[in-house]
DNA sequence: AGAACGTCTCGGCCGC
DNA sequence: TGCGGCCGAGACGTTC
């Protein structure tokens, strides 16, 4: 569920817990837990051994560093280690202060949804610090990863290595932008802006946003795009982010801040789950499809 | 019933 | 026939 925006916002949410000492980790679900550059194998996933190798990387160390890559959240502790977090779809992080009394959490965006005590049944890891803080995971849908990394062995991370560039360095700019979509000449625009390996931490909201905000249809071939074309995406593509992190993401589905609040930036949303209401630049009827197996959203008007 | 904001793996196809 | 690149489908729990 969550993209760069969101994680953004949750990494920003998490510079509390800096300096902290953990003190105790609760695993309930081990299949989330992994250690070393490698991915467990789904066979040795219900083993112990590696609950407890995960356990025994954080355990009386530090929070020295909490940083963002892509839509991996990067817990730099004391004495080497990393861990490295995915939300996935679902993942919340929510933290409970120390003295708070007690933490209600929203576990879904539906208007009927429950408050919830932390922890609920959705929570599957609970980590303590020598201060009484309390940290939960909560994931519905069990997608979501937590990988105990040495700061050696950080480059043979797959993923963290292959990622593209970050939309919100110093240093991007519509060049870059074009030379790392480039590498996908055929691929239709919107595919190539998700795909993490040409460009990190755009998913499916903010790719639709973005191509609305550059007037791009999203089917547009990456080589068909002119100069202009890359200039607008540029533009709009760093315009979107900027505005969806001061409005603390969006909170579709199940993201919320590491409060327990939601992020406000639904409210600006011009195409994404809008099929059939209006364009908000043309009043044309906004169109859904599939593109790359995902809903894609546009304006059949205004993105060309 | 079908769809959900993410990613990984697998199998088929194309071209050298 | 062999290999890599590329691309789409399916899988991964759960909820509404």
């Amino acid at each position: 569920m969550p993209e760069l925006p969101e994680v953004e916002t949750v990494a920003r949410g998490l510079q509390g817990l800096v300096g902290k000492r953990i003190t105790r980790v609760e695993v309930r679900r081990p299949k989330l837990v992994s250690v070393g550059p490698k991915t467990l194998s789904p066979k040795r996933q219900h083993s112990q051994l590696h609950t407890r190798a995960f356990q025994k990387a954080l355990v009386d160390r530090r929070i020295a560093k909490v940083a963002r890559r892509a839509k991996l959240i990067q817990f730099q502790l004391s004495g080497g280690w990393w861990i490295l977090v995915h939300l996935k779809m679902a993942g919340q992080i929510v933290v409970q202060q120390k003295g708070q009394r007690r933490l209600l959490v929203r576990l879904l965006n539906s208007p009927h949804a429950q408050l919830e005590k932390m922890p609920s049944k959705h929570t599957h890891i609970i980590i303590r610090f020598t201060d009484g803080t309390l940290l939960y995971y909560n994931d519905l849908r069990l997608f979501g990863t937590w990988r105990a990394v040495r700061s050696a062995d950080l480059s043979r991370v797959a993923d963290l290595a292959a990622y593209g560039p970050e939309p919100l360095a110093r240093n991007f700019s519509a060049k870059v932008l074009q030379a790392a979509l480039r590498r996908r000449p055929n691929m239709p625009i919107k595919q190539a802006l998700t795909d993490q390996t040409l460009l990190a931490g755009v998913g499916n909201i903010y790719a639709d946003e973005t191509l609305f905000a550059a007037r791009l249809k999203p089917t547009r071939k990456v080589k068909s795009l002119k100069l202009a074309d890359w200039s607008r995406l540029f533009t709009g593509l760093q315009k979107v982010l900027r505005h969806a992190i001061k409005t603390h993401g969006s909170s579709v589905g199940e993201f919320i801040r590491v409060d327990g609040s939601v992020g406000t930036y639904g409210r600006y949303h011009k195409v994404y789950d809008r099929k059939g209401k209006s364009c908000p630049r043309c009043g044309t009827p906004i169109r859904r499809m599939v593109l790359g197996g995902r809903g894609t959203h546009y304006c059949p008007r205004c993105q060309r």
